[in-house]
DNA sequence: CGTGGCCTTGATAAAGTTCAAGAGCCGTGG
DNA sequence: CCACGGCTCTTGAACTTTATCAAGGCCACG
């Protein structure tokens, strides 16, 4: 139990959590490892709790009839998962896929209530949660229904190139089917406007999953909606 | 103040907080009202607080740089907005717009961040709001990007007809420029496809935003992604 | 060296947007 | 009472963007 006290007391979920919460957490957490490609939920589940992720990454997403598929999120280490149905309706909203083999803790919802009851700052942390949340569902919101393509593409370069330390080289870090289905694009169309963007020298690929931005300006013209081509 | 104490405390927000904590905010809060399409606040706006509907409706929406909408959510008495800045981030991630005379009451940041750490029952209530919300756009992230107008359309008629008793009457409350806004779709394609629906017998318009359900199931076979065309 | 992923490219079709014009409705004022 | 102006909504036609279907290319791995 020790070893899920050391994962907790360093989730951003639990700072500033008392030591003894978190290992009273420790105790109750269940430790679940899943493969690249399994399914963690699905949609219309019930949910007995949720989930943090230590190592890995998990996409979540929503699935039409004909098996198109929309990512909303793409998590990491750190994040937590499923969180939604804790506290309303109870079932999972969506589906969740490791995109690599992870390794996640199970928090029981009655358990995680419990605590969160007892300790405001806990509380705080889960609304500050879900509320930037919210705040990246408004602007996945207004990429696909103010902006086409070309404009989420160059939106989401843009974003990458701010969290891999600011420098004009990116890294894709998913396949190309899953950038397109997390921009709500048919994968042709995201490699068409890519080699667009190659062309009009917006970026460069420098092979594999990585690219290189030469012309922010640009970019970010597009990214803010501007409907002139390429 | 006794006038704010009694709005409080119907507020489902503030369900099972302690008659003195509603006392102690009834003298915090401050009453504000606005005009039918009165801006309330703006993207990007310092969000010093967060405000309840006491009356009207309030649309929150996105802005292109062309001008064109998309709306958020629309939401009515007892509905808290832009509560997101409170929790995270600071400034309002969207727009919100009076859509009829309306008012609200003010809720400082500060002043409702104490009262939140010193009583867990708000923070599970503020919790199942946001948890509420994310499902809600998470639907419509699904519907934007999975589903094809009629479908969109068909969800939402569906969605009225549970809400105002079940029945088959339904009333549209906005108008199509706002219901094209919040379908993600310009007022020709809704005006188009709400005429194709008609023909095909699936709804009948009773006049001005009255329209009663004639075929349900052929509507739930729509609004479920089933690309069958009308 | 071939096989299977994943990505690209091309041709075609569908859905939605845009622009422009017209219809219906309603309150105002002559 | 009727005509007018201003709304909102509808309809038509051309145009865009994107999806879809179908090959073909590339590359890694066995």
């Amino acid at each position: 139990m020790a070893i899920f006290y050391h994962h907790i007391a360093s989730m951003p979920l639990f700072h500033g959590l008392p030591t003894q919460y978190c290992k009273d957490l420790a105790a109750l957490v269940v430790d679940q490892v899943f493969r690249q490609g399994q399914l963690i939920f699905s949609e219309g589940d019930e949910g007995t709790g949720f989930y943090v992720i230590i190592s890995g990454r998990v996409k979540i997403f929503k699935l039409s009839l004909e098996g198109k598929e929309q990512i909303l999120h793409i998590f990491g280490p750190g994040d937590p998962i499923g969180e939604v149905a804790v506290f309303a309706g109870k079932h999972f909203p969506a589906y969740a896929e490791a995109l690599d083999d992870s390794r996640t803790l199970f928090f029981p919802r009655d358990a995680f209530m419990d605590l969160i009851r007892k300790n405001p700052s806990l509380a705080m942390n889960m609304l500050a949660v879900l509320s930037q949340r919210l705040r990246k569902f408004a602007t996945l919101v207004e990429d696909l229904s103010l902006k086409e393509v070309p404009g989420r593409l160059a939106a989401y370069l843009l974003y990458l190139s701010k969290t891999d330390q600011d420098s004009k080289n990116i890294n894709l870090d998913i396949s190309k089917a899953q950038l397109s289905s997390l921009l709500g694009t048919a994968p042709e169309t995201l490699s068409r406007i890519l080699t667009r963007m190659i062309k009009a020298g917006l970026v460069r690929s420098d092979g594999l999953r990585s690219y290189s931005i030469l012309d922010r300006a640009e970019l970010e013209r597009l990214a803010s909606g501007d409907r002139r081509l390429l």
